[in-house]
DNA sequence: AGATTTATCTTCTTCAAGGAAGAGAGTAGG
DNA sequence: CCTACTCTCTTCCTTGAAGAAGATAAATCT
């Protein structure tokens, strides 16, 4: 980097991170035909497993009604399953498909990109990087669960 | 899933990562009721400054009509601001207020929690950390490229 | 000066997504 | 066994955003 990597724009340099990845990932999802709560319901299947239609849209904010045809969409294009819950026969379980769709496939260039940036890393620096990951996953899950409860 | 002891699932972790920074992002957004191409046009003119309503909509991908109501609702909720143009009269630069609005104070919460989280790492944590932060940058913004370019 | 091109804005129409209310299926308790 | 409750899915309606075509204003070229 040419300039000190102190203080003065750190702040910049990781908004300008911050948003280099959600446009990317704005930009995979439009390139999948894919809508934005849709997009969000995958990241949340992503991110807390299978689960029923009900909690799906509770997490998603939307009434039972768009989550039906939400969950329709996505299985219709691949993304997930239904399957009965084997304890309540009303239920239904929401899992993400064993072989993801066009959305990895289209993600797919810049996963590798990133693969070959963190090969450039030593082991101790790899170390640094995915402990950072991992709180920053938290931190960032838990700051959205607080907007999703305070709206 | 083949979780080995000792690198526990880096691919893993690294998507819940970014599912969680996408969740964020998209629960920021509908806390300010902005929609998806509003927030995407956000990061646009975040990443790449002020611009005329043209090339922004060229960005997003819309053609010119609701490339200007785009802009009446990002002008209207306080996040940009329309300036004439010095060197054409007839153009228009778009350009994020100074002071800004909603989004950022929705996001202050997780952007202090990382910023506590990056305050434990020593200089040359930090180092690696934002070398990371500054070719991923520029990855997933020439990734996002390809796949605009692509469609 | 007149004609062409460029840039933004306006209007109308279309379409997708979300909210509300209700129906069908299943479980739990008396 | 019968009632009350829960969960999912369906139907109808409304809203909001995007596309298409045209209008206005300004710069550029001949």
């Amino acid at each position: 980097m040419s300039t000190t990597p102190g203080q003065p724009d750190a702040g910049r340099l990781y908004r300008r991170y911050l948003s280099a990845v959600m446009l990317h990932g704005h930009a995979s999802a439009k390139a999948c035909d894919l809508g934005a709560t849709d997009l969000y319901a995958l990241n949340v299947l992503e991110l807390s497993g299978p689960m029923t239609p009900g909690e799906l849209g509770a997490r998603t904010g939307l009434t039972t009604g768009p989550t039906t045809r939400l969950i329709d969409r996505l299985e219709q294009a691949g993304y997930v399953r239904r399957v009965p819950a084997s304890d309540d026969r009303r239920k239904v379980i929401v899992e993400p498909v064993g072989k993801p769709a066009g959305l990895d496939q289209v993600m797919a260039p810049a996963r590798q990109k990133v693969g070959e940036i963190l090969a450039g890393y030593s082991p101790e620096q790899l170390d640094v990087l995915f402990d950072y990951f991992d709180r920053a996953a938290r931190a960032y899950e838990e700051a959205a669960d607080v907007l999703r409860s305070g709206v």
